[in-house]
RNA sequence: GGGGCGGUAGCUCAAUUGGUUAGAGUACCGGACUGUCGAUCCGGUGGUUGCGGGUUCGAGUCCCGUCCGCCUCGCCA
């Protein structure tokens, strides 16, 4: 075989004369008859051959070359000469061409369901995953591969040079079924008895931080099983790490570091100091906890103003746990977003589709009111609930300093359900506006936040049971912890009010990373499993291991986990998740190449001592 | 588990209100062609309209079921 001794992305004018090997893909061709182009493809770039009768190349090489296809595999042997024909703009190698003298097919190919051209339109994406292969030599597709590796590489080095160490964790790990659904693993010694893998690499890495490692990092897979999103896959990529013997300020500082190394590798953009949001602030002014900061809306609650207002739908909802504190989840609101200039733009059609939208998250609609200018010059409310609003006009427009053109837009439900809703709204109507920059990988900023100061606890509304907001291995902020340790675990309002030292990083309203200080005292954590409704024998059977490891010296420590393929999903700026994973899984967890999951023979299922409810199909 | 969108030639799409033999571009096959670079020109092959049932004189089109893909709510400690 004639082995390459360049690739199709390199040779420049500068070779001119030389005589030169390539190894490639057929990109396409162009036969003239006699005259024959083809622009041979690999990974590094496309490289334009010529066989031509003048340049003396044997007869059988032209014969063969007439016969090549799109996406054969050929090696070639020729000189590197100026094109004839004039430059080629499009390619880095536009200024040269091979002329072949020898031309070996490695691989003859079948015709392809698709061509891996990214200037025609993609085929659709359950083609792309079926023939994988053929999808992935894309240079867009090698592009992200090659970010991917990058994130890896630039990982390892700020993390080795800051003393982390590298270490595994096991994949087949303890079923500890609380939060995410699991993926079972049966074993053939033990009958009947299951490994689940992990949903990540939680209590390993505390316990490694136990175990005298004191700084520890890995690339690790997770697996959750449920129901993807187009962000969301059932298995992905964590960039895992824990640090001892800190507290929350200074993780903080090492993932920022991390965080500003990254985009300075991967974009040249300097990261500058990354702002603090508490928790409360954020669900108050954008309704979630991962405020998009690009644009300047902001929610409200104005429940005390909407009081005194003659409006049933917000009296009603306001008589809802009305003697509650502030943030009781079934506590009616009334919260408020005022949109500078959407009395022009957010036309009827648009408002009305908003009731639709957030019934969607459970409200029951959205009342509106425009800011017109008056007769007399000044604001005029007008339309929606405007006459409800005139007797407290002036208070109202102070209340959100509204200006004219200005549209107000209000849900009235429980503190939980209105706070979604208008947030989910608050994002709506930012793309209907018109004011939601590019990403930017497209151009536009990257707005980094902190989010810092969320609650431990939160009811689950199904149950009326305490659940860990992280997970139940947070520790309360240290200001918390007396408190904490002195709440009885019936004491709602204290328990509700206790909040964590947690902190998470939000990318343009897209939750990159997230992480917690630690509990590493053995009574703290106990006293977490009691009040998440674990008994302490059930607390023992799940997690005797880490209540064992706290109790034998464990330094204060701290972590976080960033989720890999999110990070790369911005620098290449996609936001389908599957196009930054190699081999991805489609909605129900197939993957169409291999076409997993499968079923297997009853031998090897009794191997491993299972009899299977379901059949294959005939 | 719920809601929505989609599935027609290898691929991307079209097909009027349910009405003739389901078309076009591209790929592929054959032919022509010595400077192309999305080559061009001529000719050709190619269809279980995802699958199963139903309504109808007649179904790609309407109805029911089902499979697959995508988006989304729930879910994701």
């Amino acid at each position: 075989m004639l082995i390459r001794s360049h690739t199709c992305g390199q040779l420049r004018d500068a070779q001119v004369g030389q005589t030169v090997r390539l190894n490639g893909w057929v990109n396409s061709y162009r036969d003239h008859g006699e005259l024959i182009f083809i622009d041979l493809r690999d990974r590094y770039g496309i490289t334009q051959l010529v066989f031509e009768p003048e340049s003396g190349v044997a007869r059988d090489v032209i014969e063969a070359a007439d016969k090549l296809r799109n996406e054969d595999v050929v090696a070639v042997e020729g000189t590197v000469r100026v094109r004839i024909g004039g430059e080629n703009p499009k390619l880095a190698t536009g200024k040269i061409e091979i002329v072949v003298t020898k031309l070996e097919v490695l691989a003859k190919t079948d015709n392809p369901p698709f061509l891996p051209d990214d200037m025609v339109k993609l085929p659709n994406e359950e083609l792309r995953l079926t023939h994988r292969y053929i999808d992935l030599r894309r240079p867009s597709m090698q592009k992200v591969l090659a970010t991917r590796h990058k994130i890896y590489q630039t990982t390892r080095k700020y993390f080795d040079e800051n003393s982390f160490l590298e270490i595994e964790t096991p994949i087949l790990y303890k079923s500890t079924p609380e939060g995410a659904r699991e993926f079972l693993v049966p074993t053939r010694q033990v009958p009947g008895s299951f490994y689940a893998l992990p949903q990540s690499p939680q209590l390993f890495k505390q316990i490694l931080m136990v175990s005298g490692c004191d700084r520890y990092m890995q690339i690790c897979r997770c697996f959750r099983d449920e129901d993807p999103r187009a962000d969301r896959q059932a298995e992905f990529t964590q960039i895992d790490l824990e640090m001892s013997f800190v507290r929350r300020d200074q993780i903080m500082e090492m993932m920022e570091g991390f965080v500003r190394r990254l985009w300075k590798e991967l974009t040249g953009f300097d990261v500058p100091p990354i702002q603090r949001m508490d928790y409360r602030t954020a669900m108050e002014e954008y309704g979630i906890d991962r405020p998009d900061t690009r644009y300047d809306l902001r929610t409200k609650d104005i429940s005390e103003f909407a009081g005194k207002l003659d409006f049933g739908v917000f009296k009603t909802v306001l008589e809802k746990g009305k003697d509650r504190p502030k943030y009781y989840s079934k506590k009616g609101v009334v919260k408020a977003l005022r949109v500078p200039g959407g009395a022009e733009k957010l036309t009827r059609k648009l408002t009305d589709g908003y009731t639709e939208f957030v019934k969607g998250f459970g409200a029951g609609g959205v009342a509106v009111v425009k800011i017109i200018k008056g007769e007399d010059g000044g604001p005029k409310l007008d339309t929606g609930i405007a006459k409800f609003l005139e007797p407290m006009k002036a208070e109202f427009l102070a209340l959100l300093n509204c200006e004219i053109g200005d549209t107000v837009l209000f849900v009235a439900d429980t503190y939980s359900v209105a706070t979604k809703a208008i947030g989910e709204l608050r994002q709506k109507v930012a793309r209907d506006m018109g004011i939601v920059p590019k990403p930017g990988a497209e151009g536009g900023p990257w707005n980094f936040l902190w989010v810092v100061d969320f609650p431990m606890f939160e009811k689950n509304k199904d149950t009326g049971k305490w659940v860990a907001m992280h997970h139940p291995f947070t520790s309360p902020r240290d200001d918390q912890m007396q408190a904490f340790l002195n709440a009885d675990v019936d004491d709602e309002v204290t328990i509700e009010g206790i909040v964590s030292a947690g902190y998470d990083i939000v990318l343009n309203g897209q939750e990159i990373a997230g992480g917690s200080v630690r509990i590493h005292d053995r009574d703290v954590q106990s006293k977490v499993f009691k009040l998440l409704g674990m008994t302490p024998e059930q607390a023992k059977e799940k997690f005797s291991f880490l209540l064992e490891a706290l109790s034998f010296g464990a330094p204060p420590h701290a972590g976080v986990a960033f989720g890999l393929d999110r990070l790369v999903m911005n620098f290449v700026g996609t936001d389908n998740i599957r196009d930054v994973i190699a081999f991805p899984k489609t909605q129900i967890g197939a993957d169409l190449m291999t076409r997993a999951p499968s079923f297997v023979p009853d031998t090897q299922l009794k191997d491993v001592h299972i009899k299977s409810l379901e059949q294959p199909k005939a």
